[in-house]
DNA sequence: ATTCTTCGTGCAAGCGTTTACATCGAATGG
DNA sequence: CCATTCGATGTAAACGCTTGCACGAAGAAT
């Protein structure tokens, strides 16, 4: 409350103190090399005196680009899709754009609302998680002519630019691991697979891996949970109950393994001696814990970067290829084990 | 390509298709109570068929909100803020709010360049985290008039509404534990303290504690790093050669402590039969790592729920308490044990 | 010198909303 | 019945910036 700053510096403040014209301000501060250097520099002295922040809003109605891209994950809660909104977060920023982030709790309805605040904020372009979207999503993108790519998913459609990985594959990869090191009694810790098909995907993978060896997976040895620690407990003491004493249990992401060993440890099961889990992700905490955990490396921070550059090269007019599959890798640590007889 | 949606639709065409004014249609979609049912309902109707949604640049530009936040965190790298954010997020969300996330890095020219990035966006409030801040950051939310408030810290001298706890009391208090188990020889992994009060404060409690016993802290036996799991098994390692082989060490927070307790396996040091290791912050994977970690615990989510509601609060014109301190919490679990003999 | 460019700058028309204020018809009160 | 009030809607002026266009000066080409 000293300064009685009655109202912040507007554009015409600093012409005014320039001695030059709003355009020629505007043009100092955004396209410098068009303005010669003697009133640039008058301009950014009087803009640098009157403290000026350029009014966002005002700039975007008048230009038509907001140098915001949006990004909607399911989740904010743990780590999962941390290294991916950080890597698109960083490239972004070095080019001058902003990420505006939403998430929605893998809810179908609140995806499209929160999508549509993000439009409605006036996004240059979107990045989102996944093929599967509601309807309207697909339509306010088309209505509104915005660029936007699919991440952490492949679109075999080819109806979509995306930057993804095959989770198909990846399940693939972990249940050979595994029927390699002798097992035969399997379990999986599922996410929940509705509205999701990374989930879908890699528990498809891993029945196409056990049926190559003539073992199905029944109902009982598989359950659906949440992304969370908790899910993971939860999950592992469910296929425990099932009677079927599995010596395997994939878990669908690293998040629901990590919870999965804390509840073994709980109930004094050795992993990997008496069962071996498995993740997916390879997040940091995979190989920091004890037993470190075997699991698959997903191309995370890549696709963010990619995404980022996907959607820049688009703003820019540029030519980019419109899908790119990354590839993932099998991570063996101590977690897993050769079955004993 | 399909549709050749040549424009997205705006107030006047959904105006014109009503056959009302744009000022109803304004009123109809903002402020549904001031006009007529069977008028809103047409409005209503047009919006639908055409698709629209609102220019939010425009709208920002007439009325001077953006129903935007900003928050201004560290990192997004790991899980530290991920918790108060969540709890911002949600909070805002119920409100009609949406949130602007930057990062910096724990750099503090980074933070006044975003900072001042999301001003330029127009966000109605700010939230910022810890008490230090760039000078010109505060002459920027002045000038503006922004309503803002500090969070993760409690900012004694009164200048600032601010939601935290007490992170001295917090460095006493593991302090105080682990002397009341008998250790006398420490070692401590703290965050970076430059242009942090927060770590700063948390070393400050800890010698505190420890002079009253009447124990130092050697340079040798107090490391900064990064708030990293590869800085905490880094910082693990520097104290272990300083030769002076402490029976507890303190780390800056869990992620530190994680990543210590890590290294301990690698070296094949037991926790906490040969050293006690402990962290801040109570983050989830505290509780399910092997051992589970002793460590104090923070009102993450509580800070961001207060934080937004505080923000809202004044954005409505009503009257809030300016400072809220909040309780931390020892928590001990397997990491620390009494010192043998 | 004269004409043609090029460069730097100013003028002013938007950009798509919101919101005082004006207007008008209907309801209310005397 | 007339005056008054009130509720619903329309009119039009911002909001603060960008940018196409025009213009004059200076340099280049002839």
């Amino acid at each position: 409350m000293k300064t009685r700053s009655s109202k912040a510096a507007r554009l015409e403040d600093v012409a005014r103190l320039a001695k030059v014209s709003t355009a020629t301000v505007s043009r100092a501060l955004t396209l410098p090399h068009k303005v010669k250097a003697r009133t640039l520099e008058r301009v950014q002295q009087a803009a640098s005196t009157l403290g000026y922040v350029a009014h966002g809003a005002a700039r975007a109605l008048a230009s038509r680009r907001t140098h915001t891209i949006g990004a909607v994950v399911p989740t904010l809660d743990n780590a999962i899709f941390a290294n991916t909104i950080q890597a698109l977060q960083r490239t972004l920023d070095a080019a001058g754009y902003v990420l505006l982030l939403a998430s929605h709790e893998f809810d179908a309805d609140i995806e499209a609302r929160v999508t549509r605040t993000l439009i409605e904020r006036g996004v240059d372009g979107l990045v989102l998680l996944g093929t599967t979207h509601h309807p309207d999503i697909y339509r306010m993108l088309e209505s509104h002519n915005l660029p936007y790519v699919l991440t952490w998913a492949f679109d075999e459609s080819g109806n979509h630019p995306c930057v993804g990985f095959d989770n198909r594959a990846a399940g693939l990869c972990i249940a050979n691991h595994l029927l390699d090191l002798g097992h035969r009694r399997f379990a999986m810790v599922s996410g929940i697979t509705a509205h999701n098909e990374r989930a879908q995907e890699r528990l498809a993978g891993v029945r196409e891996a056990l049926a190559a060896r003539g073992i199905a997976l029944s109902p009982g040895q598989v359950v659906e949970k949440p992304y969370t620690h908790t899910g993971g407990r939860e999950g592992l003491r469910v296929v425990l109950k099932s009677g079927d004493s599995p010596t395997a249990i994939i878990c669908g992401n690293d998040v629901l393994a990590i919870g999965a060993i804390a509840e073994c440890h709980a109930q004094g099961l050795k992993v990997p001696d008496d069962v071996s889990i498995t993740g997916f992700d390879d997040m940091e905490m995979a190989s920091l814990m004890t037993p470190a955990l075997t699991t698959v490396r997903f191309p995370t921070a890549e696709m963010g970067v990619y995404a980022a550059n996907h959607l820049l090269a688009r703003l820019d007019d540029k030519a980019v290829e419109l899908r790119n599959k990354l590839p993932t890798e099998l991570i063996v640590r101590s977690s897993t084990a050769a079955q004993k007889s």
